[in-house]
DNA sequence: CGAGAGCTTGAGGCATCTCAACGGTTGTGG
DNA sequence: CCACAACCGTTGAGATGCCTCAAGCTCTCG
């Protein structure tokens, strides 16, 4: 049975994981189910809080402010556990949802407590992931904090890649992207609106398409340049991205290459 | 000797820590050393990454991008662990500095994973700490995201308060912050000169006040409300009221005492 | 006494938001 | 089978929040 495809892949990244690690694992975590697009993922119980491990599809979590705008924590791709960092805290304060269908497996702190002590090497490789994940985050506040909507579309895009190809997903070409635009733009701190112009600049100058739930990855190099793309908060080696480049100092501006467009 | 007072009275905010249990604390962290204002703090060493808890003082840790601009990853205070979240990493991505002058020590990865073999109460309150740590990020991402300039920094006071107030600093009308507007700033995602004008709304609304290094609270509730305030995040009882010091700084200063030992 | 850093204010520009509108697709219930 | 709602993607026009550039002040430190 194919249980723990992608976590076991994401794992590997750190440490290989034996076959009765990988048994060990398993037992950790709840029995799987499939979950709905849409459908809204809850961290409370009775019980303190519960994490969920993504074993296929997407989903991301948010909070939403008094206003009623949002802001997406975190996408989570297969192999990802969601809720993680809620695990010891007595209050939650984010909500879940299915971007696809997906199949989920329970994970609580009783369960993951378990597995750090019946193997501290496996313990140690889901606290590297859960580390990287941080980073992620990190990454996030960089990207919305400090880089242009164009940079940081293009930044988001690249990280999506890699993450994705650590777990088997995607290829040297693109991947498959289910997010619709609306949910982007609720992770990097845009509009939709904004996002779908930022994403028509990428199209224009042949970086990326993005049509059909499927991104296109057409200048790997440039994109890099774009973004200000450094994997190194990713941990991992890159896959099928070239390694470092020199970053362009000027970044081309967007709206006046619109209105150049436009005219 | 009053080594990790304040790191224990965080942890406190989780479950009792018991003087045995503090020692052994005490005993996986190195020898306080003490930092100068913009010293540089370096994470990585030959054997791994090294993390580093504040005894006294302030330090943070941030990003520089390609185009010289600078995001804040986290202020740290007093009871703080900086760096804790590259213990596991392969590779480092940020760098930290002083604020004030401080005491800081040393914690590596053997040194983690040794107090949690010891003690899992005391481990639990630590991986407590270190996913609250945790939230402070995400709601970071909210801020910069989703809310005005105006909110994010009357968001960040209030929430800088709230950590204060945890490790006894601070009391109920205002604390001490040796903060410069540039490094607030960039910890908001904003530009020194913007943050500045902000502040001048906050002043002239009386709503707050942050002259020579002291912020005053003027107005708690309104300063809420502008806000969107929700301490669900922090994971603590909220400590605005109740008034146990009169006196701003309770943490008995080691930094002097400290400076005559090493002279 | 000069250099560097922080704080403050002004004026103008632009990146992004808001409001508005339209077409396509999917799902649903009459 | 159609009507309708809900959501998504796309584009235009105008408004605005924040940035950039510029300047002057204070304070500390060497």
């Amino acid at each position: 049975m194919h249980s723990l495809v992608a976590l076991t892949r994401k794992l590997s990244a750190y440490s290989a994981i034996e076959p009765e690690e990988r048994k060990l694992l398993t037992s950790s975590f709840g029995h799987p189910h499939v979950l709905a697009p849409r459908q809204e993922i809850c961290f409370e119980t009775d019980a303190g809080q519960r994490a969920y491990l993504i074993e296929e599809g997407w989903a991301f979590s948010y909070k939403i402010l008094p206003n009623g705008s949002r802001q997406v924590i975190d996408i989570a791709i297969a192999g990802d556990i969601l809720g993680l960092r809620l695990l010891r805290l007595r209050r939650c304060d984010m909500v879940g949802a299915m971007v696809t269908t997906g199949v989920l497996r329970d994970l609580t702190l009783g369960g993951f407590e378990a597995l750090m002590r019946a193997s501290p090497r496996v313990g140690a490789a889901m606290q590297w992931a859960a580390s990287r994940d941080d980073g992620l985050v990190v990454e996030r506040l960089v990207d919305i904090g400090r880089r242009s909507a164009l940079q940081r579309f293009a930044h988001f895009l690249l990280e999506l890649w890699q993450r994705l190809r650590l777990v088997g997903l995607g290829d040297a070409n693109g991947f498959r992207c289910p997010l619709s635009q609306p949910v982007i733009a609720d992770t990097l701190g845009l509009t939709a609106i904004h996002l779908n112009r930022m994403l028509r600049v990428l199209r224009t100058e042949e970086l990326v398409t993005f049509r059909d739930g499927l991104v296109r990855i057409l200048n790997r190099r440039k994109l890099i340049e774009l973004a200000g793309f450094d994997p190194t908060y990713l941990d991992q080696e890159p896959l099928q991205i070239a390694v470092r480049h020199p970053v362009l100092d000027v970044v081309p501006n967007s709206i006046e290459f619109l209105k150049a467009k436009s005219a």
